[in-house]
DNA sequence: CCTTGACCTTCCAGTGACTGGAAGGTGTAC
DNA sequence: GTACACCTTCCAGTCACTGGAAGGTCAAGG
């Protein structure tokens, strides 16, 4: 199958495949007689298996590790396993500060709407306090 | 004042403000007989003002263009009001996301734990159900 | 035979916001 | 004289792609 068939059937771009290749996430696959890329089943399945832990988050690195682990026939689920709890922990912790981060922003800015809007210089604009945010 | 005291008063490294300099965020300052950088009271002020907009996530080209508009003696505090506004509806969305990833982290932790952790080809390994994530 | 259009190839550069490191100059204290 | 903390410039790397140029291949239609 040629590289646009494999996008169908793992919803990545070819541009990403070739970038994959590239950087050894997939091997480098057999090439027809006019230099086409020529995929089989297995590379639909090791796609998928790269597709699914990518739209999990994952690094490329940790995928990396992953698939080297079924390259040597090891299971990698158990590594799998960790590193999506890990991730999970990595997330909660972002959203956290994502929270923080939304309550500064509405406070800041229920605090300067309350300011006249084209004062440039003086301490009661907006400049002002988002300055003085920097201190904290 | 040299580049190391405006990271004092700032908590922007100096590699960074040599950075915002490049990029035209900061005006080149004047130089000493030896060639250091020689700041003012302004640039602490400017400074503090891109550091405060960091903090609060808006991307540096928000920051230029509120910078741009202070340079031309117009106040920025509508724009960086809206920015502010806009950042924060960025922001939810984004947690959104998280959370939605959190939970599917969670969950295909959850079901992956009930497994046996060494099935490398069968359909009960974590690998497997992370492949079978990546079609919804 | 020619063209159109959908594929395919390689290679280079850009994204955002820095950060690391090399290689070298300056200033002061011991 | 030498150790140390500064300062300078410039280049390369981060992460996971994405855009685009320049060109080759193949089938259908006129």
């Amino acid at each position: 199958m040629k590289i646009q068939e494999l996008t169908k059937s793992t919803g990545i771009s070819a541009k990403t495949i070739r970038y994959y290749e590239g950087i050894g996430i997939l091997p480098a696959p057999a090439r027809t007689e006019n230099n086409y890329r020529r995929y089989t089943e297995q590379d639909v399945e090791r796609l998928r298996l790269v597709a699914g832990a990518r739209r999990l988050d994952l690094s490329l690195d940790d995928i990396q590790e992953i698939i080297a682990l079924r390259d040597r026939r090891e299971a990698p689920c158990r590594v799998l396993l960790e590193r999506l709890e890990h991730k999970a922990d990595e997330i909660a912790e972002r959203i956290l500060e994502l929270k923080r981060l939304e309550h500064e922003l509405r406070e800041l800015y229920a605090l300067g709407s309350t300011f006249p809007v084209d004062d440039v210089e003086g301490k009661h604009c907006v400049c002002h306090l988002v300055s003085e945010h920097a201190k904290e």
